[in-house]
DNA sequence: ACAAAAGTGTTTCCGTTACACCCATGA
DNA sequence: TCATGGGTGTAACGGAAACACTTTTGT
């Protein structure tokens, strides 16, 4: 069927959807577009492979890096699908292949070696109020696909620092659904999961009340049983 | 960061994951490929974009109906990810968008307008058989998707024609899952989930047994209460 | 009458929910 | 002592598993 055809080749990108959890809200990283198309538009940060060869994993990964600071080899990075309608940008055919990162609250603002300036915005703050291109859709299924990933796997830890407590990953189920959930039934879930949490033995001191069991992320990946949406109250 | 460099562009193709179950067996429509490179070995259908302009859900489509001579509109066909490693394919940078597709069983062998002989292949007589480029993966990933489907949507009646019966579901499921199910539970938690499966009135009249009813595909497409896998015996 | 497959009823078990209750700290 | 949040115990509910049993055909 092809034999002296000419093969089109089309521009390839990364789009990234980085959520993470700060100040009680679910927010996402987004730069301000400074050409057109969609001038001074927020977007979803990305953009094009660095060069012919470049994976497209990798290219992800550099661009994570390059706009949050961390290494991205230790966050939670999954592609989310390739987006190629062919009018989506109006310049020309780009496919773009979009990716989920979680990412905990960072301690120093989103500053990257890159010039754009990328900034947290809460998801739930952006209303009706478009992106870019067709990025207002693909945050859209990053955010459901993170929402259905804390039912069934660890990901809600990849939100949390290194040390936690049971509370902090309730608050990340709460923040990240929308929904508040039972603090005794939900304590007991989490810890009856094999390999979920473990215990550093350490302790918070903080608060006004009985001091919390500090954990670190365990080795599974996948939970058993699921904790669900819409129940817990 | 981009002013007076080159975007670079890359050859891009849709492959197909066509599954169906046939014989008693889940089966994956191949291709035997005529040219190098992996002359002779397998690989899922699939080709590059027929035009600068052409969307990548509309190329897959396209395929789907060349394959199969089936109206891709009446067909379950989604998105399954982006595949783009370097180096996948020796000639030059391809990246592909991989699409799963469910199909009834087809009353005519697939033989499509193109002229390639797709053959359906029993996915569990491939054993250790690699097929061309990364399509193991692939195929892998779609096999894993449909299974996950099962249990979450009403995709099994995608591997039915227009009526059938609860028998006919369950042994859909059974092939896809690999594992027996009980009938008796199984037909009562499909009957439960409400839009699932719609009463025609007929029954069937031929095997040895009491007739069965026969349902048509009712509008419902997630499952409540879910059809787990690992139970049911 | 018997075999075979469809379909229903019932018991047992297990995870979830709801909520009473106890624990450990700061003010 | 009280307020506050952490954590445990437990009874009621609901879906799932296991399986006895009835229904309806062909032979």
């Amino acid at each position: 069927m092809n034999e002296g055809w000419q093969i089109p080749t089309i521009a390839v990108a990364v789009d990234l959807v980085v959520l993470t959890v700060r100040s009680e809200a679910l927010q996402v990283l987004l730069v301000e577009r400074g050409i057109e198309p969609y001038r001074g538009r927020l977007a979803l940060p990305g953009g094009f492979l660095s060069s012919e060869q470049e994976d497209i994993d990798t290219a992800a990964a550099r661009e994570l890096t390059e706009e949050t600071g961390l290494d991205a080899a230790r966050l939670h990075l999954e592609q989310l699908g390739a987006y190629g309608v062919p009018d989506r940008d109006p310049r020309r055919r780009v496919l773009t292949v979009a990716y989920l990162a979680i990412v905990p609250d960072l301690p120093e603002p989103a500053a990257g070696g890159d010039a754009r300036s990328a900034q947290w915005t809460p998801v739930a703050k952006l209303g009706r109020r478009r992106l870019a291109f067709d990025h207002s859709r693909i945050l859209a299924d990053g955010v459901e696909r993170a929402r259905r990933r804390l039912e069934y796997t660890t990901l809600a830890t990849a939100f949390c620092p290194t040390h936690f407590t049971v509370a902090d990953l309730r608050r990340v189920y709460e923040i990240v659904w929308g929904e508040t959930l039972d603090p005794r039934n939900f304590h007991r879930k989490v810890r009856g999961v094999a390999d979920f949490l473990v215990p550093t033995g350490e302790h918070t001191t903080k608060h006004g009340g009985r001091p919390a069991a500090l954990f670190r992320r365990g080795s599974a990946e996948v939970l058993h049983p699921a904790i669900l949406r819409g129940g817990g109250n």
